[in-house]
DNA sequence: TACATGTGTCTTTTGTAAGAGACAATCCAG
DNA sequence: CTGGATTGTCTCTTACAAAAGACACATGTA
């Protein structure tokens, strides 16, 4: 009786693992899509729109919405037929914070270090195999917003990337990384043994510089802080102008590694 | 055929809107409890001994639980078998933040007020029909620990809570407060009546204090923060020794005020 | 040794939530 | 005014997730 329709209709072919786009999903799967979506743009959206974003049918979206709005984990947007992260969602995230040492002292390790040096300083973690800001200190210099808290960046246009990946078997740091992750913005690919490679050395020497990788007019001091297991749980970056002399650089990196190694003393 | 069991086997009657418990919950209002018991037991804990605080079945917890895991809003604590909040959620909350002028600036004129008066200072709204200290800043004083952000107390025994409810008809707030909230920590008994006069009061004259009310040690001074349609969005108020001069509470109500209008005009 | 208690992974069953689609109500452009 | 696009609500169906429960493996303790 019906028309033949079915598996047609399905404009985007999802590759394996990053969503099949399959046609009936799992409600908290679809959330899940959603708060990443609003994190990803960064602001108040539509719920119509919210639904094209996340790839899911409207009526699934306003239910679910309803539900977290409800709930507080989302709240509707000044105009009113928007929506953004809510107050519980910022509770939840204290409470984090607060169960959660290293991020406390990181987080005023790095506030620290932008304020004697001036420089932008970063606190770096791992998040689900990706490389995330976790928090970023803005420092004084005119230029270099930045202010990108849960950014998250390829590993290998990073330093801090680097000493992350300490540790790690060689398998599991390929399958972290992509291809087009290899590929830094200004259209260069890397190798990945050079990577790798990269990744033993700055492990052996605990610390790691990178210059010009994410633009062309910084590089990227980072150092690496401990978990009592020995494995690389963060890291604390600074990033300064990428004509910083030789000397200037070297005492930065002592004093990084010197706050890093304070961080790692976990009580 | 089946043996007509259904529906006894509940130990506990949820009241209405409580939660009934009912059999068979959404996948999504689980999600919803497991995060909201996290929150109120404000530490990790063992994926069983959640499933009983949510009054879920195990099973159901530990799938639950291994999505929550792996998209990063739980994360197994320290010796690997309990759980809570994840990195995830702090960066939602993170983004919160930064969407959010009046906490952004809440948080900020709440920790300048606890440094420049030395008592402790909270930033409080409504959440969802509840009263919570959204931010607090402890103050020099000895004693006094709190810290308790995200704390929920009955809107009647706070001052910020009679500003909050300024506006609201007394239908919405009679469904707001319940009978156990009128009752304060020391037992005695709030009339509802009282209570209604007390918020219109602390409407018109523009701020609030109470004295004793959540403990025998201290009073609460709150100043109302207006959103551009002239509702109060949020409070500040300052906790302070119940033996505090009569002049210097005075003056300490006025800087609240200038500090609280200073918040309201928003961009 | 047996006996309870907690933990993590399966499989099977069935109640229900996700999805498609229809609807009225706005809103805006031409 | 008309036609198209968007918003929010509702209904009905069935694919599928939540729950029950069995299992295997640790613990601890009488």
């Amino acid at each position: 009786m019906q028309d033949g329709n079915a598996l047609a209709v399905r404009p985007d072919a999802g590759p394996d693992e990053d969503r099949i786009a399959g046609s009936r999903e799992k409600g908290l799967n679809r959330v899940l899509h959603i708060l990443e979506f609003l994190h990803a743009t960064q602001r108040a959206i539509g719920i119509g729109d919210l639904a094209k974003g996340v790839n899911a049918p409207r009526s699934t979206i306003y239910t679910l919405v309803r539900s977290l709005v409800d709930a507080g984990l989302l709240e509707m947007a000044g105009d009113g037929n928007r929506v953004y992260f809510g107050k519980k969602l910022y509770l939840y995230g204290m409470d984090y914070v607060r169960g959660n040492d290293l991020l406390r002292r990181g987080r005023q390790e790095v506030d620290n270090l932008s304020r004697e040096t001036g420089e932008t300083s970063e606190l770096c973690m791992l998040q689900s195999g990706r490389y995330t800001i976790v928090h970023s200190s803005p420092g004084t210099r005119p230029f270099r917003i930045s202010s990108a808290t849960g950014l998250q960046i390829p590993l290998p246009w990073t330093a801090s990337g680097r000493l992350l990946l300490a540790g790690f078997e060689r398998a599991v740091i390929e399958d972290m990384v992509s291809e087009d992750d290899l590929v830094v913005p200004d259209g260069r690919r890397l190798l990945l043994d050079d990577f790798i490679e990269d990744i033993a050395t700055a492990g052996a020497a605990g610390y790691c510089v990178t210059s010009g990788l994410v633009d062309a007019y910084t590089k990227c001091l980072a150092a690496p802080v401990f978990s009592a297991a020995g494995k690389v749980e963060a890291t604390i970056c600074l990033v300064v102008p990428i004509d910083t002399s030789e000397e200037k650089t070297g005492n930065l990196i002592t004093l990084l590694r010197e706050r890093a190694a304070r961080l790692s003393i976990t009580g």
